[in-house]
DNA sequence: CTCGGAGCCTGTCTGC
DNA sequence: TGCAGACAGGCTCCGA
């Protein structure tokens, strides 16, 4: 369940790894998996980068570029040649259980010195090569971007009569934002998830705003969630889980007023958790 | 244009 | 113990 904070960790990590390698060849595994990779052959890779929920790979030499989107369970896993015990790009003291994930192996980055290895259980993830970085470059806005003021997300915001935990799941207009952040976001805003999302005063998007940014900026510091009944805790081996107040808390009392319980409900189809009591849906 | 729902996919969990 | 069904959820597609 990568969003934001978790995949700016593995570009992040994976830039300390990879960032000079030359690639020999991309090999993909998974029949869902097309593209030419060919096209990558005796590339250099000069640059990683988050594009919303993307991590991609800049080369050198005219223009390519390498969109992976982990979507749910993808991760990728730098594999050095000489060390012979692989890591995760995001955590170099993770034990790697080979025989467990193995089955999931999409794809392969055959590099100089190593392997960049694509794993994914669900086979949601993608992986696209381009030579037109705006292509892969999402619509909506960067939530932590200078263009990402408060007045440019009230005027998104504007017109919408979409429930507010909904709207920010929408990445064509702010890009980066997930299930579980959506979540947090809302709590921390004291905003009700049904809100419509074009209700909302100045003042609560100026606060929305704000959240927003302190949340994902934290996460980001603490690189990100993982869960520990995930089915296996590799990938990214973040530490915010620690720091959710709502997600996932069914039942428990609310961490701030002591008083309401954590609910769930269910939008579009997925779980959206907050505080009966300091969530209260506006009066409309 | 906006919005809601189905479908994609597989491992885990729950109930019978 | 074994099986069926529900569930997790980012994103695209389709229909209203």
């Amino acid at each position: 369940m990568p969003e934001l904070p978790e995949v700016e960790t593995v570009a992040r990590q994976l830039a300390t790894s990879i960032i000079g390698e030359r690639v020999e060849k991309l090999e993909f595994l998974d029949s869902k998996l097309v593209g030419d990779g060919v096209l990558l052959a005796a590339r250099t890779i000069s640059s990683v980068q988050r594009l919303g929920k993307q991590v991609v790979l800049f080369f050198s030499g005219s223009p390519l570029f390498v969109s992976v989107h982990l979507r749910m369970t993808g991760r990728l896993i730098w594999e050095p040649k000489k060390l012979g015990k692989p890591f995760a790009a995001s955590e170099p003291r993770y034990v790697f259980e080979k025989a467990a994930t193995e089955k999931s192996l999409r794809a392969i980055f055959h590099c100089t010195h190593g392997c960049l290895k694509f794993y994914d259980t669900r086979r949601f993830g993608t992986i696209e090569l381009s030579t037109s970085l705006e292509k892969l470059t999402p619509r909506g806005l960067e939530p932590l971007s200078d263009a990402c003021t408060w007045e440019a997300l009230w005027q998104l915001l504007n017109r919408s009569h979409q429930p507010l935990k909904q709207w920010l799941l929408r990445q064509d207009r702010l890009v980066g934002i997930g299930n579980i952040y959506a979540s947090e976001i809302l709590f921390a805003a004291k905003l009700h998830p049904q809100t419509p999302a074009g209700g909302l005063s100045k003042r609560e998007v100026q606060c929305l705003h704000r959240e927003m940014q302190r949340i994902l900026q934290e996460a980001i510091d603490n690189c990100g969630t993982t869960f520990s009944d995930f089915q296996d805790t590799s990938g990214s081996l973040g530490s915010y889980q620690n720091f959710l107040q709502v997600y996932g808390r069914e039942g428990e009392r609310c961490t701030r007023c002591r008083r309401g319980l954590i609910q769930r409900l269910t939008q579009g189809g997925r779980s959206t958790f907050y505080c009966e009591r300091c969530q209260k849906m506006p009066r409309s």
